[in-house]
This record gives structure tokens, C-alpha cells and sequence, in this order.
DNA sequence: CACACTGTTCGCTC
DNA sequence: CGAGCGAACAGTGT
């Protein structure tokens, strides 16, 4: 779920309600969504405000007044979400930021994938985790350099973080879709000008799922998300989708359409 | 009800 | 050392 336009509509989101306000307490009900102890993120964060959002990939940072940064991830179930009265305390809302205000953030996380981080620096951050840059600002040199060492298939290569920060499960399959290539070619084995045709659907998507804030019914008729299940009817050939693992992902395509 | 579903990380092989 | 691959992780919706 949380991919690219999710984590950058979240992000938008957070810049909306969640910064210039003093953290007076936090609130986490299951340590393991914390990378480090709640007693490392009081002493970094209390007393402190969020004052600005920065996000790569699927990672999103919030800067403090203090020395430190919290990092967050979503993994495959989360979102932000900010509220005022405690009864109407989000389900799920499993680690809590208690503001001055007596307003919360709450990082809601239904199957405890996702998890709460500190950093000094988001660019050894960035390194650690081995992210690329961000996808929508990815070079087209730099998508060609890092394909070029890759001899696995594309599917699998453009879900790699390391390669296309950002890109997940569905966003590789629309991408392909829409370039007519499918999953398990390999990588080393496609054009230039294929490669090029990926890239440039690439981003295209990336603008286009931001635009309209990752609500996938308001995407175009013609977008792969909205027929992305075995047995649908591909828009270009009738033909029906199909379904196979790739990258150790469900994957989906229409095959005369994706070659 | 057994299974699918998300993204990252870990452990293993080559 | 690093690419590639598959399993593991948690928990709920179907």
C-alpha cells in the first residue's frame, strides 16, 4: 500500500497539521515498532517540535528543533494520522506523539510492519539503508548506470530501493504495463529504448499518483491498478490478466500485451 | 477457516 | 564482496 504517492501524500499531510508543536510525551504500546529504546526517543523528542517533512523513497523524515530526526516507514499497513479528542483515538495507533496543543499524531500500523527510527543525518541515513535517490528525481543516467549491472528480472530490479527508491508492488506492475514489457524479462536483455520507455512511464506514473493523492479511482480508465486482479480484461487486447510470482511478489500482467 | 497480502531484512548460495 | 533468491516477520480481511 504505502509506496511512493502514498508516503508523499502522507507527507503533505503531516506538513499540514503535525509541525510547531511542542511533544510533550510519547506514547508506544509495542516496542518492537521502535528501533530504539522509548527512553532514546523521550530524551531526543520531548520538549521538542517537528519543523519540517523530507521523504525518499518510502521513508519519511521529520525534522526537529532538536539534534535529531525521526525517521518513519510505513511497511505494508500504515499512514499517519492526526487527532484531537482522546476517544476518537485511531485504531491501530500504536506509537503516539502527545502535543502541547492536546492535539496527537498518531502512526497508525495495522500489521506492525512499519516502525519508528532516530538519525542525526538523513544522508548516512540514506546510505545505511542503501537508498537511491528518491525516484521521481532519478536521473535517467543514473536508472541507466544502475540497470546496466543487472542481470535479474526488471520486475525485481525496480522494486530494489536501492535502485528506484520508492517503487513497490503495484507501481512495477502499472510501470510495466504501460511500457508493454513484462515482468520476467530479463534486465541485461533489454534496449536502450526500452529501457528508456520504462523510465519515462515511470515517472509519468510517479506525477500522475501524486497528483491525485494515490486514490487509485481517480486514476485514468485506461491505468493498470484498475484491472490489476486474475481474470480481468486487459483495456489494449481483451485478453484476461494473469497472474505469477516475480521478485517473490504477486505479480500481474496481460500477456500478449507485455512481451 | 486457510490463505493472501503488503515491504524489508536476514540467511544462504553462487 | 555483492547479486540473487527465498523465507520470515505480524496480523487482519476474505
Amino acid at each position: 500500500m504505502p509506496e511512493l504517492p502514498e508516503v508523499e501524500t502522507f507527507r503533505k499531510y503531516i506538513d499540514r497539521t503535525s509541525l510547531d508543536q511542542k511533544i510533550v510525551s510519547i506514547e508506544c504500546a509495542d516496542q518492537r515498532l521502535l528501533k530504539k529504546d522509548i527512553e532514546t526517543f523521550e530524551e531526543a523528542l520531548v520538549g521538542e517540535s517537528f519543523t519540517a517533512t523530507q521523504r525518499i523513497g518510502k521513508y519519511l523524515f521529520m525534522k526537529t528543533t532538536g539534534d535529531h530526526i525521526l525517521v518513519m516507514h510505513f511497511g505494508m499497513t500504515g499512514k499517519p494520522e492526526y487527532y484531537h479528542d482522546p476517544e476518537t483515538r485511531p485504531k491501530y495507533a500504536h506509537i503516539v506523539y502527545h502535543f502541547a496543543s492536546g492535539y496527537h499524531f498518531g502512526f497508525l500500523n495495522r500489521r506492525k510492519f512499519g516502525w519508528n527510527d532516530l538519525t542525526t543525518s538523513i544522508v548516512d541515513y540514506q546510505k545505511t539503508v542503501g537508498l537511491s535517490i528518491d525516484a521521481r528525481d532519478l536521473p535517467l543516467e543514473d536508472f541507466l548506470t544502475a540497470l546496466s549491472k543487472r542481470k535479474t528480472y526488471i520486475k525485481a530490479v525496480i522494486m530494489d530501493q536501492s535502485v528506484t527508491a520508492g517503487i513497490g508492488n503495484w507501481m512495477a506492475d502499472e510501470i510495466l504495463y504501460q511500457s508493454k514489457i513484462h515482468p520476467e524479462r530479463k534486465t541485461n536483455q533489454l534496449s536502450e529504448g526500452e529501457l528508456k520507455t520504462i523510465y519515462d512511464n515511470m515517472k509519468a506514473v510517479i506525477e500522475l499518483a501524486i497528483e491525485k493523492e494515490a486514490v487509485y479511482r481517480f486514476f485514468p480508465k485506461n491505468y493498470f491498478i484498475h484491472i490489476r486482479k486474475e481474470g480481468a480484461i486487459c483495456h489494449h487486447t481483451g485478453a484476461e490478466i494473469q497472474k505469477l510470482t516475480v521478485g517473490g511478489r504477486s505479480t500481474y500482467y496481460s500477456p500478449k500485451w507485455q512481451n
